[in-house]
DNA sequence: GTTCTAACA
DNA sequence: TGTTAGCA
């Protein structure tokens, strides 16, 4: 991939009312997200949101695990820390992301294998949103 | 008109 | 999560 596309992915564009209407996301939900860290849109001198087309993609592979019942803390482990380019390195490589998407289903069916077997375990912390959480866990 | 943060019947 | 309040 060039690396202008990678540029145009990450720019900034959209407020989260487009958004909303591109992953059929509440604002609430988005603001949520970005609480506990899945994404980290940009802001404006306003203080107001601003998204780019990566970040888009994101909230749908989130809705998307959403959907399947996963929760936050499920999130997480899922999909990678957005420990942002900060210091450490900064080396924006666009194969890790791919990659990441690559595994990312494999993931979760050893995340949902884990819940299954280790349900009684003491300790096991559920990544499995209520209504399959108590299925797993047999309530 | 929109978005933002904070809080809770 | 929804929703509302009070601002910017």
């Amino acid at each position: 991939m060039a690396a202008g596309d990678e540029i145009r992915r990450n720019m900034a564009l959209f407020p989260i009312g487009i958004v909303m209407k591109l992953t059929d996301l509440t604002a609430r939900q988005i603001r949520y997200y970005e609480q506990h860290e899945l994404i980290q849109p940009a802001r404006t001198a306003g203080n107001q949101r601003l998204f780019s087309f990566n970040d888009v993609e994101r909230l749908l592979e989130i809705k998307s695990l959403i959907e399947k019942g996963v929760n936050i803390a499920g999130i997480k482990q899922v999909m990678n820390p957005v420990g942002e380019g900060e210091d450490t390195g900064t080396i924006i490589n666009e194969q890790s992301e791919v990659k990441r998407r690559e595994l990312s289903d494999t993931q979760l069916h050893r995340m949902l294998k884990q819940q299954l077997m280790g349900a009684k375990r003491p300790g096991q912390v559920s990544l499995i949103q209520g209504e399959l959480s108590r299925f797993f866990k047999n309530k």
